[in-house]
DNA sequence: TATGAATGAGGTTTCATTCAT
DNA sequence: TATGAATGAAACCTCATTCAT
């Protein structure tokens, strides 16, 4: 990959991703649990992270980039910008039907940028991070206007605002659906792409 | 106020949001520290709470509510929903100024709901605070209709996601203002009252 | 009496008496709880004793002397060594019933006196229980001589053996009834009985 | 051996006995300090067990358990009854001379069992430990009878009395030496042979 | 290289004691 | 004199990290 990681380092962050799915704290997940997840012993943890901290930063980034990368490739095979939205919406909903999906933290405000500063180190992966959502999102704005749905008379910030405004207001929908309760995800649906074309046509 | 609380629990509760807004991390912040920040002795604390878990969920919530009825009462104030809106956009940049404020937890994607699970204890606090933050929303709402500025023609579920979309994007740039480097707050801020009206007029 | 002790001392003695009858653990009773059982203040506690452990120390030796008097009131009123025997192990069975009288630290093997070092400083009350418990001994003794049912022939220490033992075998018996349960109160009792006379007569 | 204990749990009982016969309390020893008289670390203890509470239950059980059948083996060894209660006595004043040994806990009227609650759990080592006792007790009885100093006419009931309350007596006075001032060994351990012939032939 | 037993720093919590009222 | 709010020392227990195997 642009990044290379041993097998076992590999092993290591799927084992705490699999934790942090089924609900585990990032603050409060505990060497063993990873290694156990990981079914290897505790120190071998040791042989390939300096610390806790690491891996579970490093496999956070790790795992964000697979599935946005992965959200890319479902996203492009699709035809229209209705389509690509449509598809990007039901990732949302998986995403946030785990208790606690990985992407979860990154949608959420900004949520781990700051909320985890010892991400502030993996200053590559980050980057890799932010280009790979932006890639996403420069794919769907200049399908838009090829399709003639988005004018792209607007500024590019303009542009982003209405896009994350209209995957925000669903993925708060996604990720609290009790608070939601007469609303279906077809429904919800419709109200996003609706959004987004009248913020963008 | 609706819930009582002793003069010594907002002592502590203000000892810890000073701690938090200083960048402190909820899950890692010691008894010992709040204590300090709230000038009294370490075992004081657990004279009126039953565990650090307790003074935490307790304390945001306390906070979250006070900041958004303080939010309301300087929104109800404006004459005008643009103005209303504005306010409520500095609002937002101030929150997310602190390094980490508490309304900068709740804004993040439902956040504190899921993330911090001691918090489902607190029913009451919870429940008062999605009534106030309710009562934001359909002020705004309200007031637009009545300016005819937005059209009411669209469910409510619809006019929330607009405000949310609006709002979450605008949050994401306070929240985030590295990424957009050469954005400016006025913009910023015109960008989101657009996208508002866009969706509801 | 003896020795006085204010109203306050005794209502404080009585509380923790109360507690240890209930099945608390001297070593764990708290100054709190004493207070509350005593119906005071816990700052009162510190105005009449130096420390937790006095308080414990002389409540135990207090209420062991009042016991023991009272033991001696009603075997004295008795008319044959049988009756004044019988009566003693009545008191036994008693102070066994509660869940952990203060007797029965007593009589468990000299426990208390090594056990609870703080004791120690309580020259005065032992001395006096140890002369209280002394005289139920010779009042015995004296008795079953001038009944002719003791010989006398015997050294003082064995006669105190001898009844000792008897009475040892009789408290293990009312202390841990679960393991000999094919055998009656009055079984028990009679067995006592003619152990003592055995041994003296 | 019946109950199987890691090398390390084993190294963690003696570490507590060897305090305890030192005279420490079990109620107010520290984790640290067995750890210390172990020779390992705070931390290794909860390796082995779940709780102080677990390491002191469990190490005084196991220690009376092998003192009891070490007992056995030196009672059984020798020849005649005299000699064997002879050997008894010797080994009661062995355990009392150390200012706190486990036997003492037990031999205090039941001491132990009511005492210190959390035993009720050892249930499985609390059973062997009857076992082993009574092993002994009927060795005694069964001895006595063969040599015909025992009639065997008494119910078992008065024989174990007779036993236990020579035996008590006789613990009273190892344990409490300072109460008996003019009486030596050998007279005591006399009076106790006598008493358990004069109760039982 | 892989392991997990051992460790002790560090955190939470308890509670005897003080002292201002 | 009586109180109980406040305190912090001290104890239990956890768990990241090390290191001998």
């Amino acid at each position: 990959m642009e990044i290379g990681y041993a097998e076992k380092e590999i092993a290591i962050f799927n084992g705490l991703i699999k934790l942090l799915r089924r609900g585990a704290n990032p603050y409060q997940v505990k060497v063993q649990d990873i290694a156990e997840a990981a079914g290897i012993g505790k120190g071998t943890v040791y042989e390939y992270f300096a610390s806790k901290e690491e891996v579970i930063s490093k496999a956070i980034l790790y795992q964000l980039n697979l599935e946005v990368k992965a959200a890319f490739r479902r996203i492009a095979r699709e035809e229209s910008l209705r389509e690509k939205f449509s598809v990007l919406l039901d990732l949302i909903l998986e995403w946030f039907s785990d208790n606690r999906s990985t992407v979860n933290l990154l949608l959420s405000g900004g949520g781990l940028h700051n909320f985890y500063t010892f991400l502030q180190e993996e200053q590559q992966e980050l980057a890799l991070l932010k280009e790979n959502v932006l890639r996403i999102i420069t794919h769907l704005l200049e399908h838009g206007r090829m399709e003639n749905v988005i004018s792209g008379r607007e500024s590019f910030y303009y542009q982003l605002m209405a896009l994350q405004g209209a995957l925000a207001g669903f993925s708060h929908f996604a990720g609290q659906r009790d608070l939601y309760p007469g609303v279906t995800v077809e429904e919800a649906k419709n109200v996003a792409y609706r959004l987004l074309l009248r913020a963008l046509n």
